[in-house]
RNA sequence: UCCGCAGUGGCGCAGCGGUAGCGCAACUCCCUGUUAAGGAGUGGGUCGUAGGUUCGAAUCCUACCUGCGGAG
C-alpha cells in the first residue's frame, strides 16, 4: 500500500489523498462501506461497485464465526470469494470486544447518548461484561450462533485476517465503552497497546507484507490517554492509523478527541476514523484531518425504511409516501432515483418486499458517495 | 319463512355481571469499526340499535337491524 498526498488544506488538517493497493486506488477522503459478512447486505458486489464505493470493510469476527476464514482462504480470498475485485479492508472483531460486551450488557452505542440518565453507571476497573471475558492475552468470546467458547488475541485476529487477505487490516484492540471510568480505560489502553505489538511481530513475521497493517488509537474520551496512545501507536511501524473506541457524548467531545489525537500521527500515514459517519459529522471529521472512515448507517438505516436526501432523511414507511409521485431525491441521478419513485418504494417496504431495502441501500450509498465527492471537491477548491 | 352462529378502536380477535384489553395498522422517537428487515413509546372504542333485569351490563332477557351458515 502507498499513500500519497495531493493536497494539503490551508485552513484545516483536511488533505486529498490517493491509497494505492494491488487492488486500485481509493482517491480520500473516502466513505468505507460497511460489509460485515462479506457483503453490503442486499447487494452484489457489482451494485455496490455501482454506487461509485471505492473500498468495503469485512469484519474478522464474523467471517471467523462464518463460513470460518479457512474457506475464504481456499476460495481464493476474500476479494474472489464476494467477487469484489476494488480494495478491502478487515476490521480485527475488537469491536466486538465492546459490541457483544459491555454495549450489549448497558445497551449503549460507542457514543454515549443521554448522558444524564447513565451517568450513575461507571465500569469500574476489573469489572467483566457478563458474556465474554477480557485478559490480558485477548478475549474470550461465546458464538452467538451456537455458544461455542472462542478466543481471539492478537495472533489470531492477525491469522484470520491473513487469510481473509484484505489490502489494509487492523490490529486488535478492545473498543471502550463510554461509561467506562478512567482506570479502567487505562487499563484497557495498556492491553490494546500491548496487543499492537504484538500484532506487527505477528504480521511481519507471516511475510504477508502486501497487506498493509494499520493501528487503533484508543483512550475514550480522556485527553491525557488519546495523547498517550497516538504517540505510542506512532512509534511503532504500522502503516496507517484506526482511530476507534468510544468518542464522547456530543460533536464537540468527538471533534476535541480528534484535535487530541491526529497532530500526535504521522502525517504521511493514512488516518482511519472508525465508526463514524453520519453527514453532518462528516466534514468536521475531514477537517480533523481524517482520511477514510466505515460507518453502517446508509446500510442500517436503509434496512430501516430511511432514505438520506437534500432535505435530510425521510422514512419511506410513513403512509404520505404512497402517494409521491417523485424520486428520493430530486437532485440525485442514481439507479434509483433514475427509476424508481417514493410510491413504489414505500409500498415495497409496507408489503414486506426485500427489494425495498436493496433499492434504499443503492440510494444511500450513492447518495453518501456523492456527498464525500463534494467535499473532496471543497478541498481541492480550498474551500475547506 | 324457520333454525343456528356472529356483530367490541382502521382490520383481525379476547373478555361473558363490577364501567374494556391483545395483535396488526397509524403516528412519534432511537439506531455511528452491524448480535440488527431491530427496539422504545403514543394516540384511538358511549362494546350493532332500542328497551328491560340488576346496586351495577360488552357480559343476562326481549325486539329489531346487519352479516354468515343450514333447513325449506
Amino acid at each position: 500500500m502507498q499513500f500519497k498526498i495531493l493536497k494539503k488544506s490551508k485552513s484545516s488538517r483536511a488533505r486529498l489523498g490517493l491509497i494505492e493497493t494491488s487492488h486500485g486506488v481509493i482517491e480520500t477522503p473516502c466513505l468505507v462501506p460497511v460489509a460485515t459478512q462479506g457483503v453490503v447486505k442486499t447487494l452484489d458486489s457489482k451494485e455496490v461497485e455501482e454506487t461509485k464505493s471505492q473500498i468495503l470493510i469485512s469484519n474478522t469476527f464474523h467471517l471467523h464465526l462464518k463460513p470460518g476464514e479457512k474457506i475464504v482462504e481456499k476460495a481464493g480470498g476474500l476479494h474472489k470469494f464476494m467477487n469484489w475485485r476494488k480494495p478491502l479492508m478487515t476490521d480485527s472483531g475488537g469491536f466486538q470486544v465492546f459490541s457483544l460486551g459491555f454495549g450489549k450488557d448497558y445497551g449503549v452505542g460507542k457514543v454515549l447518548k443521554f448522558f444524564p440518565g447513565k451517568e450513575g453507571e461507571q465500569i469500574r476497573e476489573d469489572s467483566q461484561p457478563q458474556n465474554i471475558k477480557i485478559d490480558g492475552n485477548g478475549v474470550t468470546f461465546r458464538s452467538p450462533i451456537n455458544g461455542d467458547e472462542l478466543f481471539i488475541g492478537p495472533k489470531e485476529s492477525m491469522k484470520i485476517q491473513e487469510k481473509l487477505e484484505a489490502d489494509i487490516i487492523f490490529a486488535f484492540d478492545e473498543c471502550t465503552a463510554p461509561l467506562s471510568d478512567l482506570n479502567y480505560v487505562k487499563r484497557a489502553l495498556e492491553r490494546t497497546h500491548r496487543w499492537a505489538g504484538m500484532c506487527l511481530k505477528a504480521h511481519s513475521v507471516s511475510g504477508k507484507t502486501r497487506q498493509a497493517l494499520f493501528g487503533i488509537v484508543q483512550g475514550s474520551h480522556f485527553k491525557d490517554l488519546r495523547e498517550q496512545s497516538s504517540k505510542f501507536i506512532d512509534s511503532l511501524d504500522f502503516e496507517g492509523y484506526g482511530i476507534g473506541g468510544d468518542l464522547g457524548s456530543n460533536k464537540k467531545m468527538m471533534q476535541n478527541i480528534l484535535d487530541w489525537t491526529i497532530p500526535n500521527l504521522n502525517e504521511r500515514k493514512p488516518r482511519h476514523l472508525l465508526g463514524i459517519g453520519y453527514l453532518e459529522d462528516m466534514e468536521m471529521v475531514i477537517k480533523s484531518g481524517i482520511d477514510t472512515f466505515d460507518c453502517t448507517v446508509p446500510t442500517h438505516y436503509a434496512r430501516r425504511g430511511i432514505a438520506f436526501t437534500s432535505e435530510g432523511k425521510i422514512n419511506l414507511k410513513q403512509k404520505k409516501f404512497l402517494k409521491k409521485d417523485e424520486s428520493l431525491d430530486k437532485d440525485c441521478t442514481c439507479y434509483v432515483c433514475m427509476n424508481y419513485k417514493k410510491n413504489y418504494i414505500s409500498h415495497l417496504l409496507k408489503a414486506g418486499e426485500i427489494t425495498a431495502f436493496k433499492l434504499l441501500t443503492f440510494h444511500n450509498l450513492c447518495f453518501f458517495n456523492d456527498f464525500v465527492e463534494k467535499i473532496r471537491q471543497k478541498i481541492k477548491r480550498g474551500e475547506i
